[in-house]
DNA sequence: CTGAAAGCGCTTACAG
DNA sequence: CTGAAAGCGCTTACAG
């Protein structure tokens, strides 16, 4: 925005609503770290009496109790869940989350309902986002293991090591409890959460068969529920008697890059009247594409988006999308891993199963 | 999506890409988890050694690493980083971040941006997400306290408790510093990065007041700079002589929402041919409900978003949008912090300008 | 109700 | 090159 010079200056202060506080301009001396031997020694007390204080304990009188809190408080003493984590020999209920790529909205709302439900259970987050770097992965699954965590949350996180396996992951479950959202591993101390990716694409060529024969399918990642989609499309298609070849195509992350791919697509196989995208930011992409080349939808073409995000909302006409549950799989995952965390055994697979929603694109 | 028996059954397994360890049925008895005792004595050595091995230490024979190394393979011992942490005095550099919502792409492109440039410093990132409830934020940051953090990183966290005032803020910087995205607080070691929403607001609107006049805002959060972007709409239909009262309108969080607060607006104002949105969501949702109007975008009315996130290219047409330089801001966050940690002293306040993309939608 | 002491699992001067 | 010992900041049985 370029500088427009305006009459009038600011007449107020915008942010004069927030209290400023002084700011001392001599550099004063920052008092040394307290811990318990110094609160200790001020409050004429032992450390065990001022630990006990500090856990609640019911056996300390009121006045040493009072006593113990007014240092404690005159120092902004907090004390260290290191050492005491340490000590009782727990992680300070740490939690290791690791996802894929936080911008995109999918894993985005992931950690967030996953965060928040978990913070209500008095676990706290290590959040590691890693991409698709499998080095990255394997590094993060480790830092988290060295800080104890109670266990590790893989979202959408499922990587072939360079061998083509996934040993580092069957490794890792060695130390606690991996829980895999969106992914599928079959081995001990690992449980994977995921949806039927693979039918609901199978499901949705069938939906759309009837009306649109010329499909194309857009995605943006090679991670292991997009392999699935892969799959899902290709069976579809080929249960409606349709050659699937030359019609799945990868695309950049972006709706104009997708927007771009859906164009080039077209020029090469002459007519496409139905998109399924991996995402529905993919979906948005190509439906714009769709209406500025003049199409109709869905009269002249169906669009399909996947994750039934907010972004369904988001176009003229409003996206028809795949609903994976992304909400049911993750308190899912939360409720089997509050059950592991108490000793309780839960299954090492559990499926759901997602649903179209039909909205102005089909 | 309706159950559809299909003829030919799936013919391929589609996680065959996937090696699927063999399950052992009989539960094999868990190995007791190893502490560097255990290695020292397996080992022949003292856990002196085993601890210079584990750092990487010189002094070490080549012989004595090697057997030592072994031992540590034969049991997937991994060293407790709370103890490295306790007898080293440091926090394992952990960096607090606490956010607002991370289903709001603008805090989770916040956090990414943070997450990956924080981490390929060799930190790590504890994450509580409060939303508007400040008792919430308050515990969040103590916890990250006790935790020894480095720093305590606020996202768009700048809430006011119920006497008006941020003291907890300024409590908190006691223990170590803060970094505050997009809010602004003035006290000891608390350091603001904020765009200048306000301005930008003020200048959006004198940007198409020689097109449009009937405006209104949009927004959905009472955030510090929902707050400076009200205050700019206001200052600037002011310099612009027209009268902001009820002009203004909060609304939920979703596009419908805004496109139906949109369409109630209407109602009310006769005319409406100016709109801003605190964020992108917001303004598809207008721009969805302007097209269902039959209005035309931008020659009956001009919509403009906030963020300048992808989803500007989610609609058609193409959202116009305010870049905030969240890219920038995190950068110099993250930059200014280790500057801070390194022992320099840096700004208390940083302010970048914001710029208006033009697209298609003014 | 309170304190001395052992212990949590590490690191690192210090001495050899 | 290696080990015995002290220390990091807590908690908690145990004894009083």
């Amino acid at each position: 925005m370029p500088h427009v010079p305006r009459g009038s200056p600011v007449l107020f202060d915008p942010f004069s609503v927030f209290q400023e506080e002084t700011v001392e301009k001599q550099p004063k001396k920052k008092p040394a770290k307290m811990n318990i031997y110094n609160i200790a020694h001020e409050a004429g007390v032992s450390i065990a009496t001022v630990s006990r204080v500090l856990n609640n304990s019911p056996s300390v009188s009121a006045k040493t109790k009072e006593k113990v809190l007014s240092v404690i408080g005159s120092h902004d003493y907090v004390p260290s869940a290191i050492a005491q984590n340490l000590s009782l020999r727990t992680s300070g209920n740490l939690i290791g989350i690791v996802c894929y790529n936080l911008q995109d909205l999918y894993y985005a709302t992931a950690v967030s309902l996953l965060e928040s439900s978990l913070r209500k259970r008095g676990h706290h987050i290590i959040l590691s986002c890693t991409g698709e770097d499998y080095l990255q992965k394997q590094r993060s699954i480790e830092m988290l293991i060295t800080k104890q965590v109670d266990a590790v949350i893989l979202i959408g996180s499922v990587f072939l090591d360079e061998y083509g396996n996934n040993a580092y992951l069957v490794n890792a479950a060695k130390h606690c409890p991996l829980v895999i959202i969106n992914g599928k591993v079959r081995s001990e101390n690992i449980y994977s959460f995921y949806c039927d990716d693979f039918s609901a694409m199978r499901e949705c060529v069938h939906e759309i068969c009837p009306k649109h024969h010329n499909f194309l399918f857009l995605y943006d990642a090679d991670t292991y529920s997009g392999n699935l989609k892969l799959t899902g499309f290709r069976q579809g298609m080929q249960e409606c008697g349709l050659d699937p070849a030359g019609r799945t195509v990868r695309c950049g992350p972006t709706p104009d890059s997708a927007g771009a791919k859906f164009e080039e697509m077209y020029g090469v196989l002459q007519k496409i009247d139905a998109v399924i995208a991996a995402n529905d930011m993919l979906a948005a992409g190509v439906l714009n594409a769709a209406l500025r080349r003049g199409l109709r939808v869905p009269e002249d073409i169906s669009v399909v988006g996947y994750n039934n995000s907010v972004i369904t909302q988001c176009t003229t006409p409003h996206l028809s999308s795949v609903d994976n549950g992304l909400e049911q799989l993750c308190s899912l995952a939360v409720e089997g891993l509050t059950k592991l965390l108490q000793g309780e055994t839960i299954e090492g697979i559990t499926t759901i199963s997602p649903r179209l929603v039909q909205r102005e694109t089909i």
